[in-house]
DNA sequence: TTGAAAGCGCTAACAG
DNA sequence: CTGTTAGCGCTTTCAA
């Protein structure tokens, strides 16, 4: 079944196409009764003329970048598309935000219509599963197409602006080793996430500047999903004899530690007064939490914020601009998920 | 500063712009040379493609819709968001998802946008300012365009999905007067959304249902964004005597709930046992505020696969289908900021 | 392996 | 007021 085109309504109307289009265009040159029997034939044919082809004419007059996110209802994610949309919006950008899904296959998907829609550019939270395919954004390469990463990708030269993850995991062990804490373990996150290796790499250096030895059980992988993490979490207890129970977790993300807390009262273990619980990200609701949450804060908005400027900046130079790589730190909130267990150290 | 085009390429770069295309297209009819000769001419020249044209000659390919919110950072239309999501992916969509901020003029873009990128339909929560300006929705119609509305926009015939908000705040009204509390009044949201006229007007109409009659006063606006409900909130108590005090305040929704509760912590009152609070929506975190939240449960996810399904439904119909407008309806949830006054009642 | 030419569906002059 | 015509920037045959 082919498409219906403005030449099928003009036919049927019996009037050219060039009359259809005035009447699409709301030119005050057609008489009201030829317009009538326009916009009659319109809506019997339904008519949906093709955007595209409207606006291959007229030069850009739009500005608009995307968002690929991997999951919109993670609020760090949220944070982060609020400021994009901050810096773009004063800029005269418009957003449009979309979400992965943790699907590869999507984040590809919206890679090319975004460029087939003529959308300026991008800013990509890339997924990084198995061997990293990146082929998509070797097209958008190609086509100079300008876009931002969230993470690093290995394999291509591109924008990235990301947060050191790294630092920020090893600002936090060595908060808890201070503050008493000798059986730490880490609960970590998806391994496809690059933000989680980067996590757990965090974790186990800050052993190696310590008088603590990690050992690899320290690190327990428990991914994110609130269901998921509870009852991983649930089990990891389960598994243990109480003496063996660390007195300090530290989890992948504000939203994990949320399931590991829950988990925990569920098993009848106080926070902080049995275990300490320690977040990554800050989101907006982490100190509102049952027991408010010490977390390291992440700048998500700045992540968005420079983002897009340094997108918005690709977009309107009329030459390439070398590549940029920002690295922003995280800053660690003490808040009444942790335990003191001496006062030696601090 | 015109725009490069495929033309220039192909005259720089000594080849015909069907070479040129084949190259952007990775056919493999290209010799090597003349591929790298292009694709230097091409970064050189800093050449991107405009979508529009590359996609003008194939027909439809991708399927996608777009979402128009008007605050993204509000968990109730993440909700939203998500329930579109899930159905429009299952459907094979995409989805893009947009905020206008609560500005018509961003609303009336984003409409234009999406038709002109020939993103196949779109779900809206309508701006009311004022003497709601409509034209934009004309001009969807006019081109056939599927849209649907999130809330009934007066002086148009259009699919609504909609919560039935009078019905919920009557639910609400009812549990805390059959609690016992006579002196309630209602913290409505900002005067333009119509949620908010809605919520009044249930809260109104819940007092020609029982013995308590209804005052103005009743109705303190106060809006909902956190630091000025929080202002509000103060300055409300400040200006009335204790003896004045209203033993319960309905909320206009969850996020101002919030920002009320934390007021009332300031002013060293107590909830629910000097105030009792009730809230709307029952977004994600009510459960988890410091006092979990005595909320109107709104069907948030369902509202949006509703509109999506209708939504993707109209775009696939080859004719015009009728208008339908669906209501769905809220739940009320008893946590514990409510407190019952007597027994004799409930 | 490449170039030439014919559209894709619409808009925008310009005649009439 | 309406029809005709020439593109918009690309892709896609089809010859060469």
């Amino acid at each position: 079944m082919k498409r219906i085109t403005i030449n099928d309504v003009a036919k049927q109307a019996g009037v050219s196409k060039g009359t259809v289009s005035a009447v699409i265009n709301r030119k005050n040159t057609v008489k009201n009764e030829t317009r009538n029997a326009v916009l009659a034939v319109m809506k019997e044919l339904n008519f949906r003329p093709k955007g595209m082809a409207r606006n291959l004419k007229q030069m850009d007059i739009d500005k608009s970048i995307g968002l690929i996110v991997k999951d919109l209802s993670y609020p760090f994610y949220t944070a982060v598309a609020m400021g994009v949309k901050e810096y773009a919006n004063q800029k005269g950008y418009l957003v449009f935000i979309t979400s992965s899904e943790n699907l590869h296959e999507r984040e590809v998907k919206f890679s090319q219509l975004f460029s087939s829609k003529d959308i300026k550019g991008a800013i990509i939270a890339p997924i990084l599963e198995g061997t990293a395919e990146i082929e998509h954004l070797f097209k958008l390469k190609m086509i100079n197409y300008p876009f931002i990463l969230l993470e690093d990708v290995k394999g291509i030269q591109a924008n990235v602006v990301s947060i050191d993850n790294i630092k920020a995991m090893k600002l936090a062990v060595k908060y808890l080793i201070d503050s008493g804490h000798s059986h730490i373990v880490h609960f970590a996150g998806p391994e496809s996430s690059s933000h989680a290796q980067e996590r757990i790499e965090g974790f186990r250096s800050a052993f190696s500047e310590c008088h603590l030895i990690f050992k690899q059980e320290m690190i327990v992988p428990i991914g994110s999903y609130h269901e998921i993490a509870y009852q991983k979490t649930i089990e990891y207890f389960k598994k243990h004899k109480r003496e063996e129970y660390p007195t300090a977790i530290v989890c992948f993300n504000d939203q994990q530690a949320l399931a590991v807390m829950d988990a925990l009262n569920e098993l009848k273990l106080r926070v902080p007064n049995d275990i300490s619980i320690v977040g990554n990200d800050d989101i907006y609701f982490a100190r509102m939490f049952p027991v408010p949450l010490t977390t390291i804060q992440a700048p998500m908005k700045e992540l968005g914020m420079r983002a897009a400027e340094i997108l918005i900046r690709n977009i309107e130079s009329p030459v390439q601009l070398p590549i940029e790589n920002v690295v922003l730190e995280a800053n660690f909130i003490v808040r009444q998920s942790t335990n003191i267990l001496n006062n030696t150290d601090v």
